[in-house]
DNA sequence: GTATTTGCAAAATGTTTGCAGCTGC
DNA sequence: GCAGCTGCAAACATTTTGCAAATAC
């Protein structure tokens, strides 16, 4: 259920921000993306659509997308900073340790546990992150 | 149930490396961490007691105890790449946001949610990263 | 028309590498 | 004594910032 590049637009235009070529490249390829990309990989694949674009852009851009929450900013051991289309409002991710494709999933049931955990050590807890790793069955 | 010094020289030893001042100054640091840090918080500690350490010292030191299973590299959402010491073979990490505490906890129990994440996907889960942010019994 | 956005260049930041001298074993 | 280790400096990669020109609305 990803979001076209139509609907990102509107989610930045109704903050208040300007539909320009530049960033309608970065949201074409972020749309269709169902992998963890880089900065770096984003920037090569919206310059194919967009020639000018500067790696800037991409970086600015990224910002408002996670800003607006349309985007999440993840992790990868290398490069780490990378970014994925969020799907659901709180899920977790589904990595493919061989080409990065990543799925959202919800239904994690961590509150007994974080029950228990709370009443060990004291904490507050008031967040959690969840990812797990594996191939997809294109990979396997 | 936290390692000290002399533990983790030993862990050094046994794999062939030499236990050097440098070295020792940042087995110190780590040994007695309790949060997450980043390679320049501990190279700025480390550096109170050798103070000739050098920063690239202890990016070599941290790889190495990486290797040995000692200390694990996670992500904090700033900095990116900071290590805490590993306290528990698989275990997962609980956060203070204000101080960067870490606790370790296990007993997660995922693996019926895999499984049908799995059943659902395709996917073959082979691993799975969890991290809990909250609040520690001081900050809060 | 105007405030926002852009891309360039430069700066800042974080990490790695090459190397000559030093040091633990 | 010698292999491995160290710190420096320099290289490298990634992200941020300053700014004048361009552009959406």
């Amino acid at each position: 259920m990803s979001l076209n590049t139509d609907q990102l637009g509107h989610e930045l235009a109704i903050r208040g921000y300007k539909l320009t070529a530049p960033r309608r490249a970065v949201l074409d390829v972020i749309a269709g993306m169902c992998e963890l990309l880089s900065p770096a990989e984003i920037y090569e694949r919206a310059r194919r659509r967009y020639s000018r674009l500067g790696l800037v852009t991409v970086y600015r851009t990224l910002d408002i997308l996670v800003g607006a929450g349309v985007v999440r900013r993840m992790h990868r051991d290398d490069g780490c900073h990378s970014y994925a289309l969020a799907q659901a409002a709180h899920s977790h991710h589904l990595i493919c340790s061989k080409c990065n494709q990543v799925i959202e999933f919800d239904g994690c049931d961590l509150d007994g546990l974080f029950k228990s955990v709370a009443r060990k050590t004291g904490f507050r807890i008031e967040g959690h992150w969840l990812e797990a790793f594996g191939l997809c069955p294109k990979c396997q």
